[in-house]
DNA sequence: TAACAATTGGGTAATTCGGGAT
DNA sequence: CGTGTCCGAATTACCCAATTGT
């Protein structure tokens, strides 16, 4: 996911046309860098600010997007491929560590994480409350997985503020119902 | 460390698209040399002095960003203190596991990271591998701190990629001197 | 070595951009 | 305040065979 919007791609995240864009840009109401040949780029944060400020909404949130988090090689590959060819309208991701699932987070800007939660080294726990902790990542739907599916564990991501939490080995067509049922409703209600 | 970076990763970082790149690069305004197949290969300081000619802040490099890993929260804020106090003209930014390692790392784009390795439930050295795997930050310098500085703990966070590695408790007075003389050059002659 | 996905180069056409006056 | 139009210039899309990296 670019980290940067052209004029054209601001201008349709704002419901505006290019041209105001470029005035707001002018005016400085809305920070830019430039390319080499003078063309304005803007940073998705300056944008999200600037909506934030003025109080619109920004649109840019097509797509869902999954992050999946694993440090089992080969459980991450079954996952995606299972997902790419069931739902190939979502965009994927995947992370190993607690280190990646941060950098990922951050860059890919996913709307569901499948969690595992029995990570040698890596706190699947902590994960998850990292990331309900954060006002700009805490609308991020957590999923978790786990191998040991005690009273205790279930409790404790619950508490963490995952959505909910599967056993593994898991049932692979309830989870794509799963991931399916969370993706981003059509209808934004915002009232 | 690589020096030269491909058309896409050129594009990325002067935020365009590779066929702008190559469009530049055919019209001699990129030099750039070719693989014996024949695609391009960019130097890094040909980029540099490319953006420097047009004016582009192609990375906002102005400012040295400082970010600090530990998962103590004493040694942390004493860290923080002492480099805001001794060090004003950096940015200090804070982690205290992988997660937000990873996410600081993404957002914050330090310049040097201090990292602890001692933290349970964190891998130091799988931290500092991932940070020198990638390319978009194999260039974000890495100053290692361990309470048990064994040979083997040395030599495998040197073989992960850390600058060096310290001992703690810290002598403060020698990390101030090192951060320092880790803050961007100021004199970037090219020619 | 073979296979595979992602990237690249080349050329032309289409789109988008910035600035300014309106 | 947000937008349409004109123009020259910058950037990108599209085609497809070849290259690169794993």
């Amino acid at each position: 996911m670019k980290d940067y919007l052209t004029p054209k791609e601001t201008a349709d995240a704002l419901r505006v046309s290019p041209i105001t864009v470029r005035v707001w840009a002018q005016k400085g109401l809305l920070k830019a860098s430039t390319t080499a040949g003078g063309h304005r780029r803007f940073e998705r944060s300056e944008i999200e600010r600037f909506a934030r400020e003025k109080g619109i909404e920004f649109f840019q949130d097509d797509g869902n997007r999954v992050l999946i988090v694993d440090d089992d090689e080969d459980h991450l590959a079954l996952l995606c491929d299972v997902f790419r060819e069931r739902l190939p309208e979502c965009e994927y991701e995947t992370a190993r560590d607690g280190f990646e699932a941060g950098q990922k987070v951050a860059t890919f800007k996913p709307h569901l994480v499948l969690l595992d939660l029995k990570m040698p080294g890596v706190d699947g726990f902590k994960v998850c409350r990292n990331i309900k902790q954060s006002p700009e990542t805490e609308r991020i739907r957590v999923i978790a997985m786990t191998g040991y599916m005690s009273d205790d564990n279930v409790r404790k991501i619950r508490y963490a503020g995952a959505e909910l939490c599967l056993e593994k080995p898991l049932d692979l067509n309830r989870i794509v119902e799963l991931v399916k049922s969370y993706q981003k409703p059509k209808d934004a209600m915002s009232s």
